[in-house]
DNA sequence: GTGTCATTGAGAACATCTCTCAATAGTATA
DNA sequence: TATACTATTGAGAGATGTTCTCAATGACAC
């Protein structure tokens, strides 16, 4: 091997990927990111939705949420770790980062474990959502 | 309608699901479980695995967290709300208490939200895991 | 303009979970 | 104990979400 160079390439559907998830209020599925492409004129293949989400994620340029059934997915301007707070109604999500995290690491301590990661996102209604009573999803 | 009762019966499925969760180590997923208890000799349904550890669940014996594509089950003795610390490797769990969630309502407030439900679950190691330096799951 | 190869798209394959409905079996009552 | 009622079960079809395959496409270096 001289040089195992592999440089990554600039395409319409990776931009447009990128963007329609930047664009989206709070969390989205897979699906429904690949329904807005089409309906915005641009085609991309659920294959390549799922391509792409899954290399922002590793990139720290996305975050990822499991939920029953699937997966959701958001932009994250903030490159570091933080928490969502997400509106269970409208997907709509806001960062928030909690005051410590030392409480983690003694409970991990106290029973012998190596901490590698958490997950933290705390679900509710927003302002807006809140406001209409009678229509909650 | 005079009197619409219909009481649940007890069965030997639905007994041996409840004992087979209760002695997994850690999470299990609902496939897993159908494999432990046809290993086991008991011969349960899928379906029936499914409806019953969602009845659990329901009624507060157990805990589920997602995961991508799929759910994890696990017996909880506590009822109220608490956390998990969960290793990565062998998917043993213990059960962990945070000192306030007080921060979670202020960060909510902050934002206007009205909370229902909060997430938190941490990923490591157990130690007898992370003894075994070369295998890691 | 040309060649190389990263990326794409269509759909098959796979995994998880739910639903349906006839058969089974737990429980109350005679 | 025998019988009736009906909650529960099990097998498999189906729905849904995600990944894989591979030939075709097109971005980029030269």
């Amino acid at each position: 091997m001289t040089s195992t160079r592999s440089q990554p390439r600039q395409t319409v559907q990776k931009e447009a990927i990128r963007q329609a998830l930047a664009e989206a209020p709070g969390f989205i599925s897979a699906q429904d990111l690949h329904q807005r492409l089409e309906e915005a004129g641009t085609r991309a293949g659920l294959a390549t939705v799922y391509r792409q989400l899954g290399a922002l994620v590793t990139a720290g340029e996305a975050d990822t949420i499991p939920i029953a059934g699937g997966q959701l997915y958001r932009a994250c301007a903030i490159g570091n770790h933080h928490h969502h707070l997400v509106c269970e109604s409208c997907g709509n999500a806001v960062e928030i980062d909690p005051p410590s995290e030392e409480w983690i690491r003694s409970a991990a301590a106290a029973n012998g474990y190596t901490i590698t990661r958490h997950v933290l996102e705390v679900f509710g209604l927003c302002p807006t959502c809140a406001a209409q009573p009678t229509e909650v999803r």
